[in-house]
DNA sequence: ATCCCGAGGG
DNA sequence: CCCTCTGGAT
């Protein structure tokens, strides 16, 4: 793909959703860092359903280790991998209230560092949250870019970082979600829906998946 | 490479 | 039945 047909794809995907965001619910950064953490293959609509009543006893990490693990594990088992991401979000505040003073990082270090948080979810949370312009490259994204032609790659890191150097700048700070929604909703897995695609025409398949 | 692991869609 | 969903740890 050419620099301005990159232009052009970013363009209209804009043009679809001139304002992007993450479709998780959450009131502060600490319920985007554990939404983020039990959004792990799994789809965000469930996610909120376990989280929308959760999180109104759940807005800090003390309140989480308040709650105890097993009700913690009880609470998340609507979602797969419940009892490891149970296990994760409990350690994670119980290190955020002994060591961050009970705030989310700021840095990809002290985010990794996080049990459960590998380099996806501390990309999430450094844009989401704190405004970086980081690409957290999902299963979403790295469909979308190797099946396009956008940012082809055999692994992740491989994708993100040929993101990072072919998205125009502008467009960087919500690639990532304009990226997601297209993979979501009209570049799917197992039914892409060509027809309805903004950028077929630029598109590495040419619209053959239909 | 394998495990974790519920729910929805086809 | 099989595949997929904003992955991470071993």
């Amino acid at each position: 793909m050419t620099p301005d047909q990159r232009q052009q794809f970013f363009e209209r995907l804009q043009a679809a959703n001139p304002h992007p965001g993450t479709e998780l619910h959450y009131h502060n950064t600490f319920q985007l860092l554990m939404a983020v953490m039990l959004s792990a293959q799994s789809t965000d609509r469930r996610v909120n359903q376990v989280t929308q009543p959760l999180f109104e006893q759940l807005k800090t990490p003390a309140d989480v280790l308040a709650l105890g693990l097993p009700a913690l594990e009880s609470a998340l088992r609507q979602l797969g991998l419940y009892r490891t991401k149970a296990r994760h979000v409990y350690a994670t505040a119980q290190i955020l209230e002994q060591h961050h003073g009970g705030l989310v990082p700021a840095t990809r270090e002290a985010l990794q560092a996080l049990p459960g948080v590998g380099r996806k979810t501390a990309n999430v949370v450094l844009n989401v949250a704190f405004g970086q312009p980081t690409m957290a490259v999902d299963t979403h994204i790295f469909r979308v870019a190797n099946r396009t032609g956008l940012a082809p790659g055999k692994t992740v890191l491989a994708v993100e970082t040929t993101l990072l150097q072919v998205i125009p700048p502008s467009f960087l700070n919500h690639a990532h979600h304009w990226l997601i929604l297209h993979g979501r909703y009209i570049c799917r897995a197992r039914k892409p829906d060509c027809g309805l695609c903004p950028v077929m025409d630029l598109c590495a398949t040419g619209g053959s998946l239909v």
